[in-house]
DNA sequence: AGCCATTATACCGAACCGGCATCAAAGCCA
DNA sequence: TGGCTTTGATGCCGGTTCGGTATAATGGCT
């Protein structure tokens, strides 16, 4: 199947006349019968009727058509949008992140982004941390939001460092330690704890891991869900202690600070060799912003 | 440009690797170096940098692989759909309408054949009543609810009356009219009309004039907005009286049918040769709603 | 510096695409 | 009803193009 057969249906399926479409593409009639021809064969489905003097379409070829159209037309959005792209008179920034932590930034972040760089299409993409690096390493993103993997210097990556967030354990609000303003890591021996699923973070689930060490205690994970907000849930529920970074936000719980500090940094990282100015920009707006302390309000 | 190149576009720059992605997709390397320069020069753009070891993408590059991979995924999803089609294990129901008149029963209706369909996509398309027409004998649409046209039986179109609507004044509620049961069309002589504009609906605005013409003046018309919601704005905003059909609504205007009853009627029309059992449900589940008198409620 | 991997270029054969000529079928008209 | 016209399908041919092999050029790595 090629872009050919679909623009040659199209045709045919807009005039219902195979000659006619065919002196709209300025090529010969016989051509057309074959290029549809080969589609229906390919597709396993007949797409036009043509008993009657003027051929009509099935139901597979009006639902063809109707695809064709959006298809076609979105094609050629995308390429004028690349041409533009390449003159620098617009630009595309596509901005991969992990959720929880940027929820306290992000909209705003964008909406200034948006104000100052109006031509710029921002496209987001919520993925886990390590899938942020892989995607930017590979230029399927500009930019990421996301924690430090283990190996990452290794490729042509520059990260800068947003905040450095200490973990706090998430209680009920009437547990009788939600009045303290810190707590020591040993105190969570024993207790059930709920903290991130691994494929999620390592970052913050090895961190953990290793508070618990050296605090002398092997922990005991009741639950490890994919998103902080199911760790929530159990935590009212009272199933358990959650573990979370301070940047968690709750109505129902009290987030207490763990002693002695353990932190888990959040970067933002970008391809070395990008010139790309829509992402330049982005990058000044967060140094910026960093600068300012207006990140973290 | 050809599906091919999008194919190869893509498949280079998820790999970062001429040489790989040539082995992906079972071809020699030299044909997508080739493939990808066309793209390159036809676009007049670099979509990769080649002079590392590693190729990486240019900007534009990035927009494109986006939108290649968002293109190929709806093709794909395209042809599946039509191949169940054609099998009959899913349908498609292409529906125009105009908007005002089908206000009243169109979505009580798509709920409900949606529920005994499950497996049919509903697209709607709102037009003016002589598109619906159009399209509708094009093939365009399966099914459309519209006013009748001038010349419609000559194409292989049936359809079927839903209703016949009689016309009202609409004025604001304070105004002295406002009490009225019913108005004679002579007292609109002088009046600034407010009607729909005649591109929106031949019928209907035609319908108008010979409701003047008839009771003996020419009508003093002061806008012709292409929405009936910017008609009953006009009018509230005291600008003049606007004439519209009975199954208008507003909270804020009394609607006063006019005398004699000029009536313009709303119809469903569908090609006659249409086989396409989604199209037969559907008109099945009209012609009993009609018949219940559940369309009007 | 030399080797290896990667991409670009040159050339060639084969496949494919489109054009022409022709055929079959269906409406239109007298 | 029978010829005329129009439309889509089929067969065949020529030219373009697509991909493969061989090879050169380039850059990174040891």
């Amino acid at each position: 199947m090629e872009l050919r057969h679909l623009r040659y249906f199209q045709a045919v399926a807009e005039e219902l006349s195979f000659s006619r479409a065919a002196r709209r593409l300025r090529i010969a009639q016989p051509a057309l019968s074959r290029a549809v021809q080969e589609m229906e064969r390919e597709l396993g489905a007949q797409l036009i009727e043509r008993e009657r003097r003027s051929p009509r379409l099935t139901p597979a070829g009006a639902v063809l058509l109707h695809e064709t159209g959006l298809i076609l037309e979105r094609l050629d959005d995308a390429l004028r949008r690349v041409r533009r792209t390449a003159k620098g008179e617009e630009g595309e920034l596509r901005l991969g992140y992990i959720g929880p932590p940027t929820r306290m930034f992000l909209s705003r972040l964008l909406k200034e982004y948006g104000k100052r760089y109006p031509r710029v299409t921002v496209i987001l993409e919520e993925r886990t941390p390590e899938r942020v690096w892989e995607m930017v390493s590979k230029g399927r993103l500009s930019i990421g939001l996301t924690r430090p993997v283990l190996a990452h210097e290794v490729l042509g990556l520059q990260t800068l460092l947003l905040r450095e967030e200490k973990f706090c354990a998430a209680v009920p609000k009437d547990h009788p330690w939600a009045r303290l303003t810190s707590l020591p890591w040993k105190k969570l021996a024993g207790e059930p704890l709920i903290i991130l699923a691994r494929r999620e973070g390592a970052g913050s689930h090895d961190a953990i891991q290793s508070g618990c060490q050296t605090a002398g205690f092997a922990p005991r994970v009741k639950h490890t869900p994919s998103l902080i907000g199911t760790i929530l849930q159990y935590v009212e529920a009272g199933t358990g202690i959650g573990i979370v970074p301070e940047s968690t936000t709750s109505k129902h719980l009290a987030l207490i600070p763990l002693k002695p500090q353990q932190t888990i940094p959040l970067v933002m990282v970008w391809a070395k060799e990008g010139d790309d100015p829509a992402v330049l920009a982005f990058r000044d707006l967060v140094k910026e912003w960093l600068k300012a302390g207006e990140l973290w309000g």
